[in-house]
DNA sequence: GTTCCGCATGAATCGATAG
DNA sequence: ACTATCGATTCATGCGGAA
């Protein structure tokens, strides 16, 4: 009866979604959920001091259905509030241990084009927590799918940015994402770090993710193989299942927003023949 | 009877040390603590279970001593402890609130350089916080001190280098964070991010430090004026205090390995003729 | 085909004002 | 006192049009 509905977009809501799929049957879920009073037009708004509440029976759910050797990446971040950081992404680590999961790694998301803006207490916030976490210690990864070129591309690059100030256009060099990439054919490569640099696409494009493409593939090259099943329950504009298709992976979206669901399904019907949106589980 | 030993270092244990300092009498605290388990030659080697409670007396200590206008950095890590992130970071964030510690932000000080190596299921950690606690949210800072050229001033000025200055700028690599650059920016610069760019530094084969100077610099110009008194209580070999004294600051330093005193000891004298070392509080 | 310039656009935050 | 809304502030990025 539980049958899972491989690449297809589900507008309903998340929890509602998940309970009709079958246990262990997702390869990897990267997701982005609404952070805490953020994207109010789009989404209620959760209130910092009720998020917790709100996402643990969504994590339980999201446990219940990866894949044993799969990985779970949330990208989150606190908001302030009164003047600090808020604590509920600390809490929610804490509780979603107790459901099970491992707190396998924490990726930093260093966003290169943060917002802008001036305040008296704190500078412009330029990056965001990518969360990884399992069901077991031992999980399927794929650390040669995210080699970094180096060697002496890198180097003369270094060479010529030693003149300019270090400490901005560091990121550059490290940048093992982008679109020069295929300049890097055939250099020699080395691991990644923790640490990924990476711009957002907001631009004068119909739809602005704030969610780069670049950061769901990077995953999905570190932890899924070819027709692997990648879900994400707050899909948003479809940057993930995007990721998946353009991967050689499948997808699964889920979003309660039908603005969204839309705009999803207009990005997807470019590089899918199929029907892809599904109106209620 | 309370009196503050200005520009010293204490050899003794930090909680017994502290505890003969005067109330708010300190401008800025920046520390990075023995990490759970590490290190374990100098320090006794704290169970990663047991490092809340070793920690907080301290931090109640330390919120004793600070100044209500000042602020409290501290340079943190979890570490990896049977394949998850251990959670005593973020419980010690919580608990500390309770203290009454405000958690205004957390920075990231990404290590260029990071450690090499190679594991099964994860990356070359190349990130760690710089978690920032105050008594108030009003709080001393200078925005002004640390900022860095923009984006667009750099790009135009890698075009139109000539050869002279290439050649030039290679001995400078070295120098503080933005610092050598300020000097040849006209005017525009921009405010930083909470994203630091730092190299770790491994000039002395005998002793590696883990924390480069430049990163006390930048946290002391930030949120401290001339003459203001910067504590660390884990100094090791000095690098807060060498930063202190080089930005016109006064220091406080306290270390229980008499080794460390030592190389600290040595390091200081060769910026001032005073005698620095004290040997019991 | 390049390079260059102008411009819109953000997972933001604070302080003041209003209910 | 406590919450809701609004204006001011700020900068990296990529697009379109121009030279």
């Amino acid at each position: 009866m539980l049958k899972l509905p491989i690449n297809s977009i589900i507008c309903d809501d998340c929890l509602k979604a998940l309970k009709s799929f079958p246990a262990n049957s997702v390869d990897l879920i990267v997701t982005s959920p609404p952070y805490a009073d953020a994207r109010k037009n789009e989404y209620g708004g959760i209130h910092p001091d009720k998020y917790v509440e709100w996402f643990l029976p969504i994590s339980a759910e999201l446990f219940r259905v990866l894949k044993p050797q799969g990985s779970f990446v949330l990208n989150i971040k606190e908001r302030v509030f009164k003047g600090e950081r808020h604590t509920y992404v600390l809490e929610l680590i804490m509780k979603m241990r107790e459901q099970g999961w491992l707190w396998t790694e924490e990726f930093i998301w260093h966003k290169r084009n943060c917002y802008p803006g001036k305040w008296p207490n704190r500078f412009r916030d330029a990056w965001e927590r990518c969360l990884q976490f399992n069901k077991n210690k031992k999980f399927k990864m794929f650390q040669e799918e995210v080699m970094v070129p180096t060697g002496d591309w890198a180097q003369s690059r270094l060479r010529n940015l030693s003149k300019v100030d270090k400490t901005r256009d560091e990121s550059k060099v490290n940048s093992g994402f982008g679109k020069n990439v295929s300049n890097w054919v055939g250099r020699e490569k080395a691991y990644p770090t923790n640490v990924l640099h990476m711009a957002t696409e907001c631009s004068n494009k119909s739809h602005c993710a704030t969610f780069p493409v670049s950061l769901p593939e990077w995953f999905i090259d570190l932890f899924t193989e070819a027709d692997d099943i990648i879900l994400d329950p707050f899909m948003g504009s479809g940057s993930t299942a995007l990721a998946a298709i353009q991967k050689g992976r499948k997808y699964i979206g889920i979003e309660i927003s039908q603005e969204y669901c839309l705009l999803a399904e207009d990005r997807m019907q470019k590089v899918t023949s199929q029907k892809v949106i599904k109106w209620s589980v």
